[in-house]
DNA sequence: GGCACGCTACTCGGATAATTCGTGTCCGAGTGCAATTGG
DNA sequence: CCAATTGCACTCGGACACGAATTATCCGAGTAGCGTGCC
């Protein structure tokens, strides 16, 4: 039970991008390079949040991955469940009916844990982040 | 991102043991055939329990799994970190400086969840569970 | 009748395979830019 | 000089291997209970 790198990879792209604040789009290789990350698989990552509506693609000559407009309201929550999906953290898979007290202890846990993330905001934490660059 | 299977059957055989209450202790096929799973995967996964100084092991005729003493402070935490292990769910792969702001919010986020699975006691839900087959 | 011994059956525990999921890589399709060439 | 065309380089996107972790299984070591035989 850990969080994938394909999350941690993609929550720190759309916090640069949210931080950069360029109309422009920015390219794969360039993002890769500065996190040591491998540019094809972070391009398949980003396949996953374009799919989700967070982010808009451009091909070409001065490519790349480009925020969405409504980038305000984009939360961390947001960003993972385009990466893990939506489904339920834990899955009772036992037959001893429906109301199985496990599982409703457990999506209570888990919402408490999405609510917090809920309300982080990529925009609120890009501006941290700029501000720490600055320095 | 899931919880594993494993957590799934730890938490239902705690559960259970509690409900019973009994200080005989209870062998592993007995609860496997009840819940339709494999009895040496399960013995597997109780060891860890043992290891974590959960439940206690009994061999021999008549032997098995029992809780130990303290089974009201037991908490939901105490047997997913058993199982899971108590490794932090996000790990931020990447190198820029030690402060990494979603390595913060994805440990406070992880926080929330755990502080309500640390209230959540075994010996609680197993009242409600029992009373849930008695009716 | 009581006790000691040995046997048997049952249990746990670690060592050993199969399967699934996440990670990483490669190559082809599509698109926009730009140089070129003709009007 | 301007514009259409053609070529190219750069981009994304899906299809294809690799590896680790989880899941599942089998078999051996150990232990407690029980029957039997001896004192």
């Amino acid at each position: 039970m850990k969080f994938s790198k394909a999350t941690d990879y993609a929550l720190h792209y759309m916090l640069y991008l949210a931080a950069t604040g360029s109309d422009k789009p920015i390219g794969v290789v360039q993002l890769a390079e500065k996190q040591g990350v491998s540019p094809t698989y972070l391009s398949k990552i980003l396949t996953k949040l374009v799919k989700a509506g967070l982010i808009e693609s451009a091909s070409g000559a001065n490519g790349g991955y480009s925020l969405k407009r409504k980038q305000e309201e984009i939360s961390f929550l947001d960003v993972i469940h385009a990466i893990e999906g939506t489904a339920s953290l834990f899955e009772c898979g036992l037959k001893h009916g429906p109301g199985c007290l496990v599982q409703q202890v457990m999506v209570e846990a888990e919402e408490r844990m999405e609510q917090y993330l809920r309300d982080q905001k990529i925009s609120v934490l890009a501006e941290q982040y700029s501000a720490a660059q600055a320095k």
